[in-house]
DNA sequence: CGAAAAGTTGATCTACATCAACGTGCGTGG
DNA sequence: CCACGCACGTTGATGTAGATCAACTTTTCG
């Protein structure tokens, strides 16, 4: 199969996608890359379109997407169905589910996926012994809400036109931390109806639309393959502004703030974030 | 001049909406409660339609809303705007701010505003010495993150009349928590510019919707006094399903998790949090 | 190879936007 | 005290982005 998933003792402990994606935050120290490994340690394969998570049910573990794609979405009693993000490697699914009692959306797959899970109580454990890293996750979660927040601002009051194009960038600007991204193109394993779902549009309009930015030359498109040929063009017709991707480095007062002040800092270990 | 909001000085301490809001998750202990009256000693008021914070700017305190409505909201460069959610007594604005260089949204208020501050450096404080009102405090945040996803699926998904009818149940169901709305009518200080920036419609069309609403029967309105007649049918027509808002207690596990499990227990209460 | 899933395109419909005009309450300054 | 201005609400007429319907093609996959 394709899992070479823990390296026995490569030098390089690990390079994850979480870690990838937490290291463009801040600047992990060895322990902290070590219990982020010991945490991806269970790791499970999931098939494509099964769920992770169904709407009403109980949370069980916290979830790390590892690889793969999934879609966090929510669906109305008709059948009318909302994609509310993304889900790609470096993703954490649950983080906060020891504070509510049952799942308000769903997660489901879309290819194969390679998922690592560990008990919510590790949760409090981590805040306690490694706040730094703690405060990664928190941020990797709260970006989630902007991102969301960033969509429903599309649905709002961008066009089709618009909300497609953002997206396109949104999805080539997180892939690209995680290293699964280049020279502007990607592979999107994703249907038209999903897109749609995605978007609030129907899907012969999402056909129509991409049909446009492919006519004007702006992405291409072979299979699941995209990509993109101007990402500038492309992020002013979607009225891009990366600011809610929080993608600069930890601000200076976190370490003010989360690192743990309280019991003696092992040796010299401190390295600030680099600006 | 509609505030006599506050008691002056009942027995109670304090009575304040966050206390109100966290309350209805988790039982508060007396040492809880004495931090988070600390936390919202800082008091300051201010006038309606300003801002308590800029889009692009950079995060200052973090702040709870003792009294008064503001706005959550993200603009597009040509003035389009997006009500991401409503600020309500009770609520938090910043809670994460020092994960962040800038903020990616404004908070504008709507009416006279009461807020509290204290710098973010509490919060790393707040997580190491009271646990268990951390996660409230993160119960409350996610909580956020939920509306917004259940926002989102009213913008992509539901029709105008749907929308506008859960939007004004989800209000109901909030300013209940804080004690701000009785037998289904609540005070809405919103101009019908904000609802359609809200909902992601026009003003126009924002009048026609609630016109409807009031011509069935659902609702009554005058000034800003708004009732609700049948929630329930409202509800319904809204597709309303509270499951989004979490409002039952929290669950068994969380104390497993939160709880400060490492500090010699009970014994005697190790207060370190007057900084 | 055959059937189902996904993509494509044209024709038509409609929910909502836009435009326009007018009403109404209210604060300010003369 | 009035009047004028202005923000807000209301309603009708008309325009349009995107939905729906329908038919067909291409791809995927067992």
């Amino acid at each position: 199969m394709t899992t070479m998933t823990r390296v026995p003792a490569s030098r390089q402990p690990e390079t994850t996608p979480l870690w990838l994606k937490l290291s463009s935050y801040l600047v992990l120290s060895d322990d902290e890359k070590l219990y982020l490994s010991e945490l991806e340690k269970t790791i499970v394969k999931q098939p494509p379109r099964s769920d992770l998570l169904q709407q009403g049910e109980r949370y069980r573990d916290v979830r790390i997407i590892r690889d793969g794609w999934a879609i966090r979405h929510k669906a109305l009693p008709d059948g009318r169905r909302q994609v509310v993000n993304f889900v790609l490697p470096g993703d954490i699914i649950g983080m906060y589910c020891t504070l509510f009692e049952s799942a308000d959306h769903s997660v489901t797959t879309l290819t194969q996926v390679e998922v690592a899970s560990f008990p919510p109580e590790r949760i409090g454990e981590l805040f306690r012994s490694f706040p730094r890293l703690a405060a990664a996750l928190a941020w990797s979660g709260a970006r989630e809400e902007a991102m969301v927040a960033e969509r429903l601002l599309s649905l709002g009051r961008r066009t089709a036109l618009e909300r497609t194009a953002h997206l396109i960038v949104e999805l080539l600007r997180r892939l690209s931390v995680v290293n699964m991204a280049a020279d502007g193109h990607f592979v999107l394993p994703v249907t038209q109806e999903i897109l749609a779902d995605a978007l609030g549009l129907s899907i012969v309009h999402i056909n129509r639309t991409l049909r446009r930015l492919r006519d004007s030359g702006l992405i291409e498109l072979n299979g699941q393959r995209i990509t993109v040929n101007d990402v500038r063009q492309l992020a002013s017709v979607g009225q891009f502004d990366e600011l809610y991707l929080h993608l600069i480095r930890a601000p200076r007062r976190l370490e003010r703030t989360f690192s743990d002040n309280r019991s003696p800092r092992s040796g010299g270990r401190d390295e600030q974030a680099k600006a």
